[in-house]
RNA sequence: GGUAUCAUAGCUCAGUCGGUAGAGCAAAGGACUGAAAAUCCUUGUGUCGCUGGUUCGAUUCCAGCUGAUACCA
């Protein structure tokens, strides 16, 4: 069963709701929570949420690690995998659609890039911009050149360090294989009217402030440059702490990055037909997502 | 109370020597197969404060009104 969703829509405390129903566990689809160092500024379940059910890929990993959704794939199927030998059902929760995707429909085989290839190409693109980048990419992988989106410097990087690492374009690739899995899956989605979940991200930003997130960022200055804290709460008070921007700045910005980062999970989110959208704030939301599932 | 300036998109403002208007930000929509809470693309939403006057035609010129700001009393 998948539960998804925007962010600050309810998911967790819907996840658990129906764990306790079917009796099984919860395994983690978000792309931050798996990360020990970062609680607050991640809206982790609570500890007492944690008691209740088992919860897997919660500060699983660390920020000093690399993990990537690939990972994540081969991770989750492995557990997945041990779980369904005790499990009928287990709960999938998270507002990654790329992570849920890696899980249900999973990626095509890609070879594991060479160790600064990717730093090179990064460095590449600070110094000569997209252009270079972009033709070559035309001459090594003419396909995908025509499919890509020539501007997303992360595309146009990520294709050419999977050719670079292997001499084999990145479009050779890309099969778009429907991988089997040993489970049936139904999609549940969690929804709110638009102001609604806006007062919600607001309000939630509100209380990580209280509970001490200004804290929790501070202590994480040392690793900043990690890309697993280039997200929204963290960069915003990073920014903070080195001066360029005064408090409560930085807060309403990580109110506004945060509707535009469930803006973006909603865009996602609608794509995927197999959804059964659920409106999140009803008091017997339990009984509407046992129906869709039993 | 008097004088001056201003009033245009959700916000900050540009502009029209009279032919019903456009930037930035915000917002909305979209893309996305190992950075994904990342990254990238597209889109102007308007009684031009109100009421009259001049004019073929007024957001633009004129008058009055309302409001804001500054200065003088």
């Amino acid at each position: 069963i998948v539960i998804s969703g925007p962010t600050a829509v309810g998911k967790t405390a819907a996840a658990i709701q129906l764990a306790n129903y079917y009796k099984t566990v919860i395994v983690s689809a978000d792309s931050r929570q798996f990360y020990r160092e970062i609680s607050i500024g991640t809206a982790k379940p609570t500890e007492e949420e944690l008691a209740a059910v088992k919860h897997y890929f919660i500060d699983s990993h660390s920020i000093t690690e690399p993990f990537t959704a690939g990972d994540y794939e081969k991770q989750c199927l492995e557990l997945l995998h041990d779980l369904f030998k005790i499990y009928d059902k287990v709960i999938l929760v998270g507002g990654s659609g790329l992570f849920i995707r890696a899980v249900c429909e999973g990626f095509d085989e890609f070879p594991d890039s060479k160790p600064g290839v990717r730093d090179k190409l990064n460095k590449e693109f600070e110094e000569h911009g997209i252009s270079l980048l972009q033709e070559k990419l035309k001459t090594v992988d003419l396909q995908y050149y025509q499919q890509v989106d020539l501007n997303n410097p992360q595309r146009v990087i990520r294709a050419l360090e999977v050719f670079e690492s292997m001499g084999i374009p990145y479009s050779s690739y890309r099969k778009a294989a429907s991988n089997n899995r040993p489970f049936r899956t139904l999609k549940i989605g969690l929804n709110l009217p638009r102001d609604v979940l806006y007062q919600r991200i607001n309000h939630r930003v509100d209380l990580m402030i209280q509970d001490g997130l200004l804290d929790e960022v501070k202590a994480l200055i040392p690793y900043r440059h990690l890309n697993s804290l280039n997200t929204v709460g963290y960069s915003e008070l990073f920014d903070y702490f080195e001066g360029k921007a005064d408090l409560d700045t930085a807060i309403n910005l990580i109110k506004q990055n945060t509707r535009r980062f469930a803006k973006r999970q909603l865009t996602w989110f609608r794509k995927d037909k197999e959804i059964k959208w659920v409106v999140a704030d009803k008091n017997d939301l339990v009984n509407d997502m046992i129906s869709l599932t039993s």
